[in-house]
RNA sequence: GGUCCGUUCGUCUAGUCGGUUAGGACGCCAGGUUUUCAUCCUGGAAAUCAGGGGUUCGAGUCCCCUACGGACUGCCA
């Protein structure tokens, strides 16, 4: 085990942009960095040129910056073991491969593609299952198989080549997991995977053993669906001699599409109208834009709060929790072990949770950029008492002006449902008779409007409801919005006045 | 197919040392507040603890089997 400070890793590969489980990853990766005083590094996964995407490493900075997860070192930042791109340090893994065939843990392999492809379907025509593995390497081209002379040979040719690990016979290998406890494998069922490609690079199986050992990582928490191969992993530590620096490892359930089973997809997201993504993506090749969290008017302190939940809780009942006191209270014994579906009405509530703790004067600024165009002089006092009266009401942010609009502008259609339900008969006899006293009020403060709107309301043996809806739907448009004298007052008497009496002529004429 | 992992209200989950009316939250339904909508408050329905066997005075909790689901099974990560 690893004696010394706390060290975890986010590793991502830049082969798009990063699905909200990766986000989730990187956030217990954080929580548990910062609650133990250690450190956390942004490591890119690059070793597979052919699937490398333009922008996806920016796109990864830049969302869990987003999200309030920072990086100690690593790519874009730097460090003591840089550099932290695995295509920047393509130098320093072949000496370890080569190392591991010294010892006898490796051997070269000389296997086109073609030709295992070629087994491989030999192998499902009959039904079973394709396993370069200790069973069939000596039916192969490897250096195993061959003469010392012709390996050399080849390697000094322009002949490509792979590099494998030699699983050993009948071996029970236990890997050690956080979450799981122990488990065992035995080393029968696994296969000679290829450590080193023809490429130059090693696969991610030497990659991660050997920069996790280099930049002395003493926590892996990763997705689950890495436990599978970490006992292979495990042999890499024992064979390269680095056992006992070997990180202690926790596989995080899945994260799963709200439906049905399986795990969260892109197409989920878009089948069922939900981010799946913290940032909106463009795709560089199609233009295909995918949704994300951000633009979709979610708060990033919603976003962590959610994501914390869905995998993890405290014990206690709290549901409400800080990044400060998420870290504070976070630990890996208490993450579960089954996979978690993901629930957006949840998240929604989180972000209706978090959008009223905002400060109304916060929410004006970040409300200002877009109002300006249409409403023309804002005026700032006025946007902050109008969203102090509209704010719960809203999710998102973006609702703002679905939930406001009357306030600066008249409603240039009455909703049909509320037409239908509030406009009666005498409903414009009695409007004209409400606009008549209004006119005559004085100071037009909401108070003095509702005393003598009310007033008359008695004396004329009037319902309330009757009149203010109608009131409203002349004011407003619809069946909706906060206390309608208020209303009234910040629009102004003028404005009030003019809604009324082009509202009765709209709706007598329908 | 094989290997590994998992399984408590519709969903997220509490229940970590066996004795609980199996608790909370989202959502849903109802009521209340309000001039409407929403918020908010109160209440409710909702899990035979996947199923079956054990062990035990007693099991969601321990053991075994079965079923179902998932991940992995690439010169991808």
């Amino acid at each position: 085990m690893n004696q010394d400070k706390i060290r975890v890793r986010f590793a991502p590969s830049p082969t798009g942009p990063l699905h909200i489980g990766g986000v989730r990853t990187a956030l217990y990766n954080y929580l548990f960095a910062k609650k133990h005083g250690g450190d956390m590094l942004l490591r890119i996964e690059d070793t597979d040129q052919t699937r490398y995407v333009e922008g996806a490493e920016n796109y990864i900075i830049e969302s869990l910056q987003w999200c309030g997860i920072h990086f100690n070192e690593g790519v874009g930042i730097g460090g003591p073991f840089a550099p932290y791109r695995q295509s920047e340090r393509k130098a320093i893994y072949k000496q370890y491969a080569l190392d591991l065939i010294d010892k006898g843990y490796a051997y070269y392999a000389f296997d086109s593609p073609q030709e295992l492809d070629a087994a491989r379907k030999s192998y499902e025509a009959e039904k079973k299952n394709f396993q370069y593995d200790q069973h069939n390497r000596l039916e192969f081209k490897n250096s195993l198989t061959l003469t010392e002379p012709e390996v050399t040979a080849i390697i000094e040719s322009d002949e490509p080549y792979v590099i494998r690990i030699m699983i050993p016979e009948n071996e029970e290998i236990l890997v050690t997991d956080l979450i799981r406890g122990e488990v065992r494998v035995n080393s029968t069922q696994l296969d000679d995977k290829v450590i080193f490609k023809s490429d130059g690079l090693p696969t991610y199986h030497l990659a991660n053993v050997v920069d996790d050992y280099l930049m002395k990582i003493s926590h892996v928490i990763r997705g689950e669906e890495w436990l599978p191969s970490a006992p292979l992993h495990v042999l890499l530590y024992r064979y390269l001699g680095w056992e006992h620096a070997m990180p202690q490892f926790a596989h995080l359930p899945l994260l799963l599409k709200p439906d049905g089973n399986g795990k969260l997809s892109k197409r989920d997201g878009d089948r069922m109208g939900f981010p799946v993504f913290p940032l909106q993506w463009t795709d560089p090749q199609t233009k295909e834009i995918s949704s994300g969290y951000r633009e979709s008017g979610y708060l990033p302190d919603a976003c962590i709060n959610m994501l914390a939940f869905l995998g993890w809780n405290p014990g206690t009942e709290q549901e409400i929790f800080s990044m400060d006191e998420l870290i504070e209270a976070f630990s890996l014994e208490r993450v579960g072990k089954a996979g978690s579906k993901f629930d957006p009405e949840k998240a929604k509530w989180f972000n209706h949770h978090y959008l009223q703790q905002m400060s109304d004067a916060r929410l004006a600024e970040l409300l200002a950029p877009e109002l300006t165009l249409k409403v023309p002089h804002l005026d700032n006092e006025k946007l902050l008492t109008v969203i102090g009266m509209v704010k719960p009401r809203m999710t998102f942010i973006h609702e703002f002006w679905e939930q406001a609009s009357f306030f600066f502008v008249a409603p240039d259609s009455y909703d049909a449902k509320s037409v239908k339900d509030r406009w009666r008969q005498d409903s414009a006899e009695i409007m004209k008779k409400v606009g008549d006293l209004l006119q005559e009020t004085e100071p037009f403060y909401a108070a003095v409007a509702k005393h003598n709107v009310m007033n008359f309301i008695t004396e004329a043996q009037l319902n309330t409801g009757q009149v203010m809806n109608a009131l409203r739907l002349l004011i407003v448009g619809a069946s909706k919005g906060p206390d309608l004298f208020e209303i009234m007052e910040l629009i102004g008497k003028e404005q009030s006045l003019n809604r009324i009496e082009k509202g009765i002529v709209a709706l007598s004429q329908a």
